[in-house]
RNA sequence: GCCGGAGUGGCGAAAUUGGCAGACGCCCGGGACUUAAAAUCCCGUGGGACCCAAAUCCCGUACCGGUUCGAGCCCGGUUUCCGGCACCA
């Protein structure tokens, strides 16, 4: 057969539309399979290969397990709502909707060129208001739950894109969008309260299957730890400054206090202070210096010394000096730390500098040096006298504190809630309404969607504000409650907000009484397998992973985690080896490859170029080897004779079927690939194979090459289509040979191999090989003293 | 600094988890076909020792050491690279 891509792709294309092939069923007694990968975001350049790579791993399988008799959910859609393209509207003047109804246009045309398995019946959109309707029902059912709170508060703010940001997006203090220095703002905040459910994303990565790297990730992104907060006295007041600690097993050795610059309990003691000057010039410089330089240049300690107040060690009564230090954060624990130099290496650095007395208190190391951070016996203090000598210290210091009424048992988390405002135009609406009476009062919800306005100017505001507080017919409304006069809330929702729950409006995306139907629900929820990019793994899983666990805890989801499975695929470089970028000028268009060499050899090629989960760099001549792979298999009709083949064919075959179908479960596609080239190879030195040999292989094909593996099975004579063809099944007994060849070995070296019946025992082995004839040289005035032998595999003799 | 992962030919990589290291593909070399080139097909291809070949032997999975009949895989140490977190009390 000749291999005429470019008729044979869109015809395939467009018979499978016409059938429904990829059509999940909402009524079907066969067994489920929801297969999930990540919509993209629908930007102006069109598809990256990488996408490709991610798309390609789960459509796969989505085709095996088709064929296989599941009823395969494999949807896709478009997270438009976002920044890129609102910034792309002020610079063009373009409204943003049209450009998004562009981009998604063409993304869509693409994913067809390419023959992705999607039930394109499914499709959604984030920015359209008949799904963002749902999303906003979602954030005022958190509201009413008391997830949603605001705050004044110190916020990651990107001056370059005038927005406040999330921890999550402003990673090592560089805006993720923009990746300008991000600097910290007061300001009026909204925050979605997903420190309320820290604990519960914990718990649920116990029963879902992740690598233990995403696992990993999320564990320390959420960074539970356990202490204890202890009050101490401010001497000479009534205050109590609390402090965090997970060390309260070293209170003894607590010689000085430091607070955040920030601390508001400073404030209330300016006049105490003597050097309240020295305070604000420091907070001043403080407040001056980007995350980086807080951050990153950590060798050198600054800090004031508080004149005229100090504090009141609440286990032994001893006065302690205060500092403000801007090595503790206001965002962490409350704030304030007691400060242990023996046994904290940052208190350690500081007292060595200020001069402040280190006192050990914990047996170990060796602190004329450095702190001594292990655990050890208490020393230097009456406390264990008191206490059981057996009993865990930290646990013995809990309970005195407890007594004694000064501390108790705390949990603190490193992550923080979630930032969930932006003062942008091209976002969901936050439906919420400022009413001077009733306060912040929630849009009813027979009102949504809260539909976003029209505007002429996509511009944010220079006072931070949304473009659409410009907008008087929008901005002024009536109060739900009382119906008097209110204003609309007009910041818009994170990028991450229509994306954190997506994967259910596929299974039910039409749907205008309910984001999905619960019976619906029911039958497909969990998403059995999820796969995308390792940049999501702590900020879209772990959000999605609270919204979904938030709809359980209402009980508008009968699952407890979303995602059963998920997996990752590795980025794809640059032919130079570098991270693929416009401006490196190393950019591979998926569409070039598609035009040049066809749909199915890129889909080859991208699972053929290595370990599925890890990085490669784009090699144009592989691709054409994948190319040549796909001629190959073209050719194959040509070599098919009547004739039944010898055992060895058969064997092999058998044995491919297990490997594919095994490699494919395994995303281990490259070495799936691999075993069809082998099997080729022996087709080609067999020169005569059957028509069932030349159709099984190409069932096995056909989840790579959908398009080339549909056209040789329809040339064939079959009727029904391929995609609809059960997988096939292999004979366990058919993959296993009758004869094998095993290593021999003298000594533990290789000295070469013998051909023996595959059940031979060790004698049969042994005498194999001294029959052989081979290995003279080795036995001849020798002794063997010692033979071990693993059957199929090797033969040691030890001889002397 | 802490957590996770990796280091195998000229290149991308395999190796059923302790059993013949380098499957498969690329590159490269040789040959066939062709007026020629491209395409295609066949053969070879980790390094080294002997003039060629066969045969044989030696070396070889980042480095040093260990366990074992046997180590790419297990253990101890070193080192480099990638990803994540980072003055988190």
């Amino acid at each position: 057969m000749k291999y005429d891509f470019k008729t044979i792709e869109p015809k395939w294309q467009k018979k499978w539309e016409d059938a429904g092939v990829f059509r999940a069923e909402d009524e079907s007694k066969k067994p489920k399979f929801y297969a999930l990968v990540e919509f993209p975001y629908p930007s102006g350049a069109g598809m990256h290969v990488g996408h490709i790579k991610a798309y390609s791993g789960l459509d796969v399988v989505s085709h095996k397990r088709r064929m296989q008799g599941y009823n395969v959910l494999f949807p896709m859609g478009f997270d438009s709502f976002g920044l890129p393209a609102e910034n792309y509207a002020i610079k063009t003047n373009t409204h943003p909707h049209v450009i998004t109804t562009k981009n998604v246009d063409h993304f869509k045309d693409q994913m067809k060129k390419i023959g992705f398995g999607f039930d394109w019946s499914r499709e959604i959109s984030t920015s359209l208001p008949d799904y963002y309707k749902w999303t906003q029902w979602i954030f005022l059912k958190m509201f009413e739950h008391g997830l949603v709170f605001r705050a004044k508060t110190l916020v990651n703010y990107c001056p370059h894109c005038k927005v406040v940001l999330s921890n999550e997006d402003s990673q090592g203090g560089k805006c993720d969008v923009c990746h300008s220095d991000v600097i910290q703002l007061p300001k009026d905040v909204w925050y979605l309260k997903i420190t309320a459910y820290a604990d519960k994303l914990l718990e649920g990565l116990d029963e879902v299957d992740y690598p233990d790297s995403i696992k990993q990730q999320q564990i320390t992104w959420i960074g539970r730890s356990t202490g204890a907060f202890v009050d101490f006295t401010l001497d000479g007041t009534d205050e109590k400054l609390e402090i965090y600690t997970t060390r309260c097993d070293t209170l003894y050795g607590v010689t000085f206090m430091v607070m955040a610059p920030e601390h508001p309990t400073l404030d209330k003691y300016k006049d105490k202070i003597k050097n309240w000057a020295e305070v604000e010039a420091y907070r001043a410089e403080c407040a001056k210096k980007t995350e980086f330089e807080r951050t990153q240049l950590v060798k050198d300690k600054t800090g004031v010394k508080l004149d005229g107040l100090c504090a009141v060690n609440p286990v032994n009564g001893k006065k302690i000096p205060i500092f403000i230090a801007d090595y503790v954060m206001m965002g962490y624990g409350t704030g304030a730390i007691m400060a242990v130099p023996a046994h904290d290496q940052r208190d350690y650095e500081f007292a060595k500098k200020f001069g402040v007395d280190i006192i050990q208190v914990i047996e170990g190391g060796d602190i004329e040096k450095e702190a001594y951070t292990g655990d050890g016996r208490m020393i230097n203090s009456d406390f264990l006298n008191q206490y059981d000598n057996k009993k865990d210290s930290i646990a013995a210091m809990l309970e005195y504190l407890g007594e004694k009424g000064i501390g108790k048992k705390g949990v603190q988390y490193k992550m923080k809630d979630w930032a969930f405002n932006r003062q942008r135009y091209w976002g969901e609406p936050i439906p919420l309404v400022h009413c001077p009476k009733c306060g912040t009062v929630g849009v009813p919800y027979e009102e949504l969607p809260l539909v976003l306005p029209e505007v002429e100017n996509f511009e944010p505001g220079t006072d931070g504000q949304s473009p659409l507080a410009r907008i008087d017919s929008f901005v002024n409304c009536k109060c739900p409650k009382c119906g008097g006069d209110a204003k609309r809330e007009t910041d818009t929702m994170p990028q991450w907000a229509g994306s954190s729950w997506y994967f259910l409006r596929f299974i039910d995306p039409h749907n205008d009484r309910a984001f999905a139907d619960p019976d619906k629900l029911k039958y497909w929820m969990p998403v059995d397998w999820y796969n995308g990019g390792m940049e999501h793994v702590t900020r879209h899983l772990l959000y999605s992973r609270f919204w979904h666990r938030f709809l359980y805890d209402i009980g508008e989801v009968n699952t407890k985690e979303p995602y059963a499975k998920r997996s990752y695929q590795g980025l794809i470089l640059g032919p130079d080896g570098n991270k693929m970028s416009k401006s490196a000028g190393n950019v591979i268009d998926p569409l070039d490859i598609v035009e040049k060499y066809g749909a199915d050899t890129l889909r080859t090629y991208v699972l053929f170029m290595g370990d599925y989960t890890a990085a490669a760099p784009w090699n144009d001549d592989s691709v054409k080897g994948c190319r040549r792979f796909l001629e190959r298999v073209a050719g194959l009709t040509d070599i098919m004779t009547a004739k039944t083949e010898d055992g060895k064919i058969e064997s092999l075959l058998h044995k491919t079927i297990k490997k594919v179908g095994d490699d494919i479960e395994a995303m281990k596609y490259n070495t799936a690939i691999a075993a069809l080239m082998t099997l080729i190879n022996e087709f080609g030195k067999a020169g005569s194979i059957t028509k069932f040999d030349v159709e099984t292989f190409i069932k096995l094909l056909s989840p790579f090459a959908p398009h080339l593996t549909e056209e040789m099975w329809e040339s064939l004579g079959n009727k029904t289509m391929l995609a609809k063809t059960p997988w096939p099944e292999y004979d366990e007994a058919k993959t296993v040979d009758s004869t094998v060849e095993i290593g021999v070995q003298f000594n533990g070296k290789s000295r070469g191999t013998v051909v023996i019946p595959a059940d031979a025992d060790k004698d049969a082995a042994v005498a194999a090989v001294k029959e052989s004839g081979k290995f003279t040289a080795q036995l001849d005035g020798k002794t063997i003293v010692k033979e071990i032998y693993v059957p199929g595999r090797i033969l040691n003799l030890i001889v002397k």
